[in-house]
DNA sequence: CTGCCTACAATCATGCATGTATGTATGTTT
DNA sequence: AAACATACATACATGCATGATTGTAGGCAG
């Protein structure tokens, strides 16, 4: 009726309490990590207690879950498939740098990833194998994309594929992180990184 | 007297027991990062119990912050010293990279280094900022090393020195920890991404 | 308007890890 | 060898975060 539209829905106010404590849960994890994150904390955070974080998450592990979800979600979108929809292999790569670091400016998201891989690995916890899983997903696309650069020439002989993902991943994850915020260098930065990981030469 | 003197100073069992809880506390720090490790663990992992922990450290932070030192040192000795007595300073950085990827094969130093890194930026805890004054003065190293390679014409224009500096060494940790062990591959992919950060070309 | 259902708050109980205090054995000194 | 000190083990107390339970206010169907 009037102007901005006051009433609420119930299906509503829990969406706009879930996306909330999913953004401030998101923040925390970057910042402290799993273990140390504290639920009071992230909750109040949200501007909610604790109760309604357990009210729409069953523990602190379906939380992580949650943004480990909303994490893959984001970053297809926003990188993975710009990178997917170039013509060619090695633009496809330096697209998925490039595109990162600038996902880096934006999201903690990334943060996210690297703090809970780092934190899981070697671990046999549910949220390491989400995170791992989807880790596993990337590296796979970017293995592939380094062999049909290789096969088409853009990319010259190097380590085995797979290594040479796994790199290329390494740096993405770190680079693009240590240098958020600093443009534009951290774009500029991350692509030598990530040609230089390649073996392709910089463009003058 | 007999063979092989089974008489043990004291000061040598302690130094024995200090460098098995040190090295446990070491593995359990790059696994499980400083909240999740657990005293317990660390001692029954390095033969003892928490009493005799908690006899050669005050507590868990001066336990960290021992690791931390002892990382300190070795990566010192073993790399940054190598890598500084180099003549030019492209050499030295290049050096340091290859070094280090070595390094990474030996000890878990530099996987402590990282996670402990990860863990604690953005916070205002001792062991995070001990961790902080280490990473800082490697970072002014290779700046100035930048700094001096594109002086003599090593190393071309690009970034602000700092940041090229704090680029190459996110990429010694993530690339050195992410293939450790992968050898010879680690060292390749460790110096592909350095030249690509500094912008050298690669030998052929 | 009445009654139920859902979103959320407030309080309580459990578990677990740190740190402390005490006990024992092994080395050291005189 | 006796007195002492040090290395280490065992047992206890404290604190804190999770997760469960209970309580309340506001939407939504009859």
């Amino acid at each position: 009726m009037s102007g901005t539209d006051t009433r609420r829905t119930q299906a509503d106010r829990r969406a706009t309490t879930r996306a909330a404590l999913l953004a401030a849960a998101a923040r925390g994890l970057s910042t402290y990590g799993y273990a140390s994150l504290v639920l009071e904390q992230v909750a109040r955070d949200a501007g909610y207690t604790r109760g309604a974080l357990y009210h729409l998450f069953a523990n602190k592990e379906d939380l992580a879950l949650a943004v480990v979800e909303w994490v893959g979600e984001t970053w297809d979108a926003e990188v993975r498939q710009a990178a997917l929809a170039q013509k060619d292999p090695l633009t496809s790569l330096l697209t998925m740098a490039k595109g990162h670091a600038l996902y880096c400016r934006r999201h903690d998201g990334a943060k996210v990833m690297m703090t809970l891989r780092v934190e899981f690995t070697g671990q046999d916890h549910p949220v390491g194998r989400a995170m791992g899983e989807t880790y596993d997903r990337l590296e796979n696309d970017c293995a592939e994309l380094v062999t049909a650069g290789r096969r088409d020439g853009s990319i010259p002989a190097g380590p085995p594929p797979r290594l040479t993902a796994a790199a290329f991943l390494a740096i993405l994850e770190s680079v693009g992180i240590e240098l958020a915020g600093n443009a534009p260098h951290d774009v500029e930065l991350t692509e030598r990184a990530a040609r230089g990981i390649l073996g392709v030469a910089a463009r003058d």
